[in-house]
DNA sequence: CTACAATCGGAACCGTGATTCCGTTTCGTC
DNA sequence: GACGAAACGGAATCACGGTTCCGATTGTAG
């Protein structure tokens, strides 16, 4: 079942209990002070040393990669039935919604390993799964004509997750305040009346190209430096 | 006019002109590689010393603050003109795609900013103006049935800055495909069919007051530990 | 119960980057 | 042109966080 853990898994019992007490405990501490938070703090709060932590991810990015892993594997386990729902529009705004949930909890996360180390981009299986549905609901609900035709997948992620990053920054109402303002953007991806929009519709595979661009050099590279 | 550099001007010519260089320089590198790039690059770029550097900003994040600063005001001198228009509609979306073009450039630092240091949250009467400015536009264009009633300033600063933050991680296209986002967002916000939204409109004194329970106690105060 | 290997804890080590210090250089005045 | 103060450069200092190491501890097979 966890995929993720392709490392070989401790002998001893004690071992795996600390290692998932280990992995509870980066899941709750990157989602509350991002993932700059020190790796002591995490050893703290699962109540075991530094070593024990770095022995069992030998790396900060390894211990980045196993919590998100965790993110998304429940994430795709409540997508992968929507895609025989009856209503492809509105599977596709349930999808959103659980999507953003996610995010929201990993913001930090996923941003890190998004466009600093890229991580887990190829990686993970996971990772391909999760686009192949997502790609799948848009289209279905595209063809349904329940969202605009001129929008991409990766449009779709990268609209919510600005959303879900927004909404990281604040203490209170966040659930809500995320619902409001995904349902703000789904309102603006319905086909009614859309605004022409500049450029064209996004697919992941161009998402990732643009991405690397950006990564050889900082991050800027449209429009002349000053 | 540079109402920001509040600290005594220096007195020589030369060290005016390193200090511009140097906030020239900072601005530049920010953007390209985040706040996180090292004040060092800063100050190669400048074509100075270190030591140049942290005397006429005494700390990082005074040099932070003079970026965003310099980023502000030409911001507002384009917005202020704005609030006499004819079309409020027309004024409130001219002015939410200038501003995405400046958070845009500066995501790293408005960020940073925002929800760690907070900064110049209170310290900028220019901040403060610009909300202001912000506010009145919206406010204007809903009384005119141009933006849909249930939203209120801090809404709508989110859902761009999210937008912004979610191009900036790309390389390419980056102004074309803000500028994509930010229209599907407008599209959202029209009042015309608009889906019913959880919570209510947020303004900017209350996104204050929840940004600082969040600040209090890492970031997730929402829902129960796991 | 014993012995041994797997684990553990946390101190020591290392690299990175901000900040400080001080001998040297440059500006502005007389 | 000479002098004193202002500013410079960059080496030294300091703090912080990831990674490594090793003596102490603990689970488990026999």
């Amino acid at each position: 079942m966890t995929a993720g853990d392709t490392a070989v898994l401790p002998r001893r019992a004690d071992a795996r209990r600390n290692r998932e007490q280990v992995l509870a405990a980066a899941e709750a501490v990157f989602s509350e002070r991002g993932v700059k938070a020190p790796i002591e703090e995490v050893a703290r709060r699962a109540g075991v040393g530094v070593g024990t932590v770095c022995r069992h991810y030998p790396t900060k990015q390894a211990l980045v990669d196993a919590v998100v892993h965790r993110l998304l594997e429940p994430l795709i386990e409540r997508a992968r039935p929507a895609l025989d729902a009856t209503d492809p529009g509105e599977a596709f705004r349930n999808f959103v919604f659980a999507l953003s949930d996610v995010q929201a909890r990993h913001v930090a996360l996923a941003e890190q390993m998004a466009y600093e180390i890229d991580g887990a981009m190829e990686k993970g299986p996971l990772r391909a799964e999760l686009r192949t549905i997502a790609n799948e609901l848009l289209v279905r609900a595209q063809a349904a004509g329940s969202i605009r035709a001129d929008i991409g997948a990766a449009d779709v992620s990268m609209l919510f997750s600005g959303a879900a990053h927004a909404t990281s920054l604040v203490g209170e109402h966040q659930e809500e305040l995320r619902h409001r303002y995904v349902t703000v953007i789904l309102d603006g991806l319905r086909p009614m009346g859309a605004s022409a929009l500049p450029g064209h519709p996004m697919d992941y595979d161009e998402m990732q190209r643009v991405k690397s661009v950006g990564r050889a050099r900082g991050g800027n590279t449209s429009g002349a430096r000053r």
